[in-house]
DNA sequence: TGATTGATGTACT
DNA sequence: GTACATCAATCAC
C-alpha cells in the first residue's frame, strides 16, 4: 500500500509555497514493464510567471512552456543545454499567470539499482544517481514525452507523501545558474533537506534555518 | 536566415 | 580549477 497521489489543492498555490513543501514527498515513476523507481525530493526550486526574469514563463505561453500557463499539477519538462532534461511540476494559483517548481535533486528510495543502470554509471554511489536537474530525469526515464502529463492522474508518473510526514530542516538560497536574472538571480527560492548527501551543490550562507520561520529577504511576490 | 544562449554533466589538468 | 558536448528557443538582422 502507497500513499495516494498529492491531490490537485496541493499544487494549486503559489510556487514558493509549493517548492519548500515539496522536500521529503516521493517522485515516482511506473516503468513501461512494471517496475517502481522512485527517489524523495531534497532539493527544488520556485519558478513565478512572466514577471520573473528567471522563469521560461517569461517570454509568454510557446509551444514548450505552455503546460507552465495550464493546470497546476502537470510536469513540465524541458531540454537543458542541448543535451539533458529537466522536470518541473507546474505551481500556480488561478491568479498567477504561470508558475512552477523544478525538481533538481533526489535520494533513491525504489529501484535504485534500476536507477543506476539507467545512468549508466556502475560505480556511482546511491546519493549520486539523481543528484541533479538532468541526473534525477535519466534516473527516472523522464523525457519530453511527459511534458504537459498530469501527475495527479496518471499511472506512470506522480508524486505521494513522503514516510512519516517529517520533512526536516530546510536550507534555503538563491536560484543555480540564472546568473542573467538580474535582482531575480539573488532571491532565495532555492529549497534544500539539510544534511542530504544528495544535494547537487553545497547551499552558501548560514543554515540550516528554522522551517518555520519566514523566507529571508523581505517581501516576495506571492 | 543566421547567431546567441542556456534552470548541466563529464572528463581532464 | 577548465574544456566541451549539443540543440530548441529566442533574438538580431
Amino acid at each position: 500500500m502507497s500513499p495516494p497521489p498529492l491531490p490537485r489543492a496541493f499544487f494549486e498555490r503559489s510556487p514558493l509555497d509549493v517548492a519548500p513543501d515539496l522536500i521529503g514527498t516521493l517522485l515516482c515513476r511506473r516503468t513501461p514493464d512494471g517496475e517502481l523507481l522512485a527517489v524523495q525530493i531534497v532539493e527544488t526550486e520556485a519558478y513565478l510567471g512572466p514577471q520573473d526574469r528567471a522563469s521560461h514563463a517569461r517570454a509568454g505561453s510557446t509551444a514548450r512552456t505552455a503546460p507552465m500557463f495550464g493546470a497546476a499539477g502537470h510536469a513540465y519538462v524541458y531540454r537543458l543545454y542541448g543535451m539533458h532534461w529537466a522536470f518541473n511540476v507546474v505551481a500556480r494559483t488561478p491568479e498567477q499567470a504561470a508558475g512552477a517548481v523544478l525538481v533538481r535533486a533526489g535520494l533513491p528510495v525504489a529501484g535504485a539499482e534500476r536507477q543506476r543502470a539507467r545512468r549508466g554509471r556502475p560505480h556511482d554511489a546511491e546519493a549520486r544517481l539523481a543528484s541533479g536537474p538532468g541526473r534525477l530525469c535519466q534516473a527516472l526515464a523522464i523525457t519530453g514525452a511527459d511534458s504537459g502529463r498530469d501527475l495527479t492522474g496518471s499511472a506512470s508518473l506522480w508524486i505521494e507523501a513522503g514516510p512519516g510526514g517529517t520533512r526536516g530542516d530546510l536550507l534555503v538560497g538563491p536560484r543555480v545558474n540564472v546568473g542573467y536574472a538580474e535582482a531575480w538571480a539573488a532571491l532565495p527560492y532555492r529549497f534544500g533537506l539539510a544534511g542530504s548527501p544528495a544535494l547537487s551543490r553545497p547551499f552558501a550562507g548560514p543554515t540550516p534555518i528554522d522551517p518555520a520561520e519566514s523566507i529571508p529577504g523581505g517581501h516576495h511576490p506571492r
